[in-house]
DNA sequence: GAGGGTATGTTGACACTGTCAAGATAGGAA
DNA sequence: TTCCTATCTTGACAGTGTCAACATACCCTC
């Protein structure tokens, strides 16, 4: 950011272009990012972002790639907080994790939707990323089964699938505006968090 | 279909429209269907295709509103063959559901995309068919509340929100190829099936 | 049957989009 | 100083959805 206004260079376009990006698309949703509005706001011309990024798909990967590193530093957070049971701990992941998707709407929506993932155009620094994220949710399913609180005749990949399931595909209802109501979410969270260690023991609450 | 081919009018553009649409999404994908392509498909000019339908998002709803219906069809059937008993019902239920989103990608995901939901510009026709279909798997939810299948002391609606939004978020995962492997699609439904009923009397299997 | 309203279809145009090719400029290494 | 490479530019192409204005065909009424 040492450069002047008249200068040929930019001096430091990507980081430019993925703020404004990410900024873009927590205000006005993933769709309405365009590389050429993009670059014009960065007062740079229309192909410019190509030397920075192999198409817009790349683009959205590294925002995307942001999102599920702060998601599982969050995670990560909750797991490792031993301040609280964990039977505690699983309950508020829940409430997070559906908050983070709630409050970060547009995010969520560009981590998980189609543009990045389908058609394999997923960048390797994406995957870099997210699998050790999507690995984190097998690692906490585990522990959560040595601990009772999840049921342990169930492989521990398919009871993650199933739970990372069910999150996700309450926040997608939530996003998606589809039937679920914003003002019931600590009661949908609630209400999956108890089916979900149903009939575990519970000495404490 | 009296018109011949010279004829100024098509004589049922709309059907032609909407079949033409169904098979492209089906085969290639909701992205890449334009309206150009189907106009000329169609036989017809570019902006023929706006006297039938408002706009691009008007002939999506139209075929979800269609698979709406198709799969409300499904879910009836399955919960009305007392040939089985609710135990089972259910089990297929969760089977179907997770079956119809991994054999009709496309269409599960024009269903419950955004280009139809966000930004109220869901047809009324759409919102006709799909809003039953949302109650459906309320009352069942309750039936099987009832049948003692899944746990009393929660709201349906919360419930059905819950359970729905597990075979959704599961679909979705396979659907988007994020990190679930198609081969491993029973394992899961049985996974959640086993989840659901967990602690609920089992006088038969 | 004649006339007019309406449904339907047409061409033209506009403002966008992502992306490629070819050339210009600047910075850093040899 | 020279040259390579990273970066940025303009020009162009093939698309897209959608609006406005106009043409045609059908149907209902007089």
């Amino acid at each position: 950011m040492t450069q002047t206004a008249q200068s040929y260079h930019h001096g430091d376009l990507r980081t430019t272009l993925v703020n404004a990006a990410r900024a873009r698309i927590a205000s006005h949703g993933v769709d309405s990012l365009s590389l050429r509005k993009l670059a014009e706001d960065a007062g740079v011309s229309r192909t410019a972002p190509y030397h920075h990024f192999k198409d817009k798909s790349a683009l959205l990967s590294a925002i995307a790639a942001e999102g599920f590193a702060q998601w599982h530093q969050v995670a990560k957070e909750i797991f490792d907080n031993t301040a609280q049971s964990p039977r505690e701990r699983f309950r508020a992941f829940i409430h997070r994790y559906i908050g983070f998707a709630a409050n970060n709407p547009e995010m969520y929506e560009l981590m998980f939707g189609r543009p990045i993932w389908q058609t394999d155009s997923a960048t390797d620094d994406l995957k870099a990323v997210a699998y050790p994220c999507f690995q984190f949710q097998v690692d906490m399913t585990r522990y959560w089964q040595a601990q009772r609180l999840l049921p342990q005749d169930q492989e521990p990949l398919r009871l993650a699938q199933v739970t990372w399931g069910t999150l996700h595909g309450i926040a997608r209802l939530l996003i998606d505006g589809i039937y679920a109501d914003q003002s019931h979410i600590d009661d949908m969270c609630d209400c999956a968090a108890d089916l979900f260690m149903r009939g575990t023991p519970d000495p404490h609450e």
